[in-house]
DNA sequence: TATGAATGAGCTTTCATTCAT
DNA sequence: AATGAATGAAAGCTCATTCAT
């Protein structure tokens, strides 16, 4: 399997970089095949062409963040306190990798809508993640029992994204972990989540 | 004042529609120009070159669609009112120009890091609503008092961006406008907001 | 009109020689456009694409090579002169630019089948002139009655053909001219002629 | 000696498939490869590169081809019968093998003008054949005694190879061998043989 | 002998921008 | 102001050939 040889993950690792460093639109294929230590025409015998590069590169590492995010919910007791575990465990691992983050939030999407569709079918992933968590949430009394998942999905999807596209965008200058509580405050109680529900009320 | 010109809006208006149909990166500046009804060169007298009409069209249509948010909001009693026409307003006025939206939420991003900063620039201006009535809302006690208005914000920003993209990109199947009330209901709730504070609660 | 522009002419002239020169694969457009003295972009003003530029050099030669063949047909008495007329002015026209003769015998044939069809429609209307010598020298009573007119054609074009590539391939160390008479009187004897039929006629 | 090894012959053999189904430029070495059932390397043990293929591919299948011709001539009483089974036996050995008859009238051509000038090199034992059969027809008497016999090997070859290209180029819908009898007649008529030798004679 | 992964030179074509008119 | 013909830089991809195994 062509995944599994070497030169198959130092092509990838070396887009991600030349990637994040030169814009999609500059990352040349001979820059990634220099930066890989392969010859261009190498290239060519593990994709396709350029724009398979990014979107098996996408795969790669939504596989792997998917997986890495699975992981770290499954110990958690309730929708709330996994929802606050994809929250900062998506952003521990970008925090971590910021050429992966400048690839994902901002490089990937400088193209065009066939391979944008393409990349929305590797995201389902994770958002069936979101999903399942929110399932969990209302079947748990712990949101609204009318929430419309679809939509509550796109909410904390879309707030996730601003906030990181946001931050990478500035420089990172923030510590994005440190905001995951926030985040998922504003997330949970959008789901009708209430502190304490049958006491004081309020937040 | 170059703006005001006749050939000022032709250029523009035909930029919408040619980048709209064709995907920034086909939407050559020929193509736009005969769109127009003006020679190629001719668009150098107007814009100092691709990019720049790319943001002028962002900077014209943003302004306009500011203005009408403005407008709408104007009337309105509370933050939470003018949230909900804020939302109405956004859904309403991309489902009268598709063209419009296609270019705002797909084809406007498939541009360098450069052009994206500028962009951003130009989108505080719908940002700053945001955070006015986001205020506005925590002076009047309906918004939780400790709201992080920069976090809520990108809350707000991020989940109507997201369904704004998933509609345009999965061909406008839906009514948007009719999903107005639910992302509504979940935002302010995110907000703090609880219907019937004193009462029965949950919703 | 395109074809009328200067620089129209300009390429095809270059393309003629920088082809003949290099060989149709080695003939580079930047080459030709080297030579032409023009951009290489300014070629893809006037031509589609590099095979075009064969095509249409093809179309434009054969064209004025046709032409001249009628004309200088035109004045002989009967289809065994014009016959006569027709080597003679083919080899004489070939001989006088023997980078033309060189692209036509040798180049435009260094290309896939598509494009050999095509060259095939535009060397018709040579062919076209032949039949229409033959079915005069039948009429005439000159040639055979029962001449196959289409395998007739086949044999002068084939053996015209054969003797001008076997004169480009050997390095035109021969007076092609001076072998019309030869080549001629071995086509119109296989089209049934004969010298002394028995009574006046001759030719 | 390489050319009895089995893997030379299963070269040669699955070059002319793919060449003809493919088109020389289209037939890459690893395509031949494949067919042959060997290794991209392995081709390159038995053949200097891939123009030698087709060279010898040429070589081979014209040393068969011209022993054939040979053998079916030897039973020939005069020069004219000889060169009615030259043509019969041409027309009816590439009819039975249609892959070789598109290699050997358009592929085998398509190539520069070094391997041009080695394959004209090949094609002469096929022309020394035409050679002795018009000198035994001099000799004979039945052709025209001052006939150029190099200038009718041309008319001899040129006619059959267009014939031959015409039959490759338009799909091979005609009956070829049927067509023998008429090309014979051209050829022998003008060697300048007449077909009622008992009263004029002479040319 | 045989393999096949790896190499890397090489070229057509596009299109934003210019500038003489 | 307006034109549009001309420019020319720039890059993805192919494939014949090699060579370590």
């Amino acid at each position: 399997m062509k995944r599994d040889k070497p030169k198959f993950k130092q092509i990838i690792d070396a887009a991600v970089v030349v990637i994040a460093e030169n814009g999609y639109h500059q990352a040349q294929v001979s820059k990634i095949a220099k930066k890989a230590g392969v010859a261009d025409g190498t290239i060519y015998l593990y994709f396709k062409n350029k724009e398979s590069i990014l979107i098996t590169l996408f795969e790669e590492k939504m596989g792997v963040f998917a997986e890495k995010i699975r992981e770290e919910i499954a110990g958690n007791r309730d929708a709330v306190s996994k929802l606050l575990t994809l929250v900062k465990t998506h952003f521990r691992e970008m925090s971590n990798d910021l050429n992966l983050a400048i690839v994902m939030q901002l490089e990937v999407r400088q193209t065009n809508l066939d391979l944008r569709v393409k990349i929305n079918e590797v995201l389902k992933e994770y958002l069936h993640i979101i999903d399942s968590i929110l399932m969990e949430g209302v079947k748990e009394g712990l949101f609204d029992e009318n929430l419309d998942i679809r939509m509550a999905r796109k909410m904390i999807f879309g707030t996730i994204d601003e906030v990181m596209t946001h931050w990478v965008m500035t420089g990172q200058n923030q510590d994005l972990e440190a905001n995951a509580e926030k985040v998922h405050q504003l997330l949970i109680r959008g789901c009708g989540y209430q502190k304490e529900r049958s006491s004081t009320l309020g937040q």
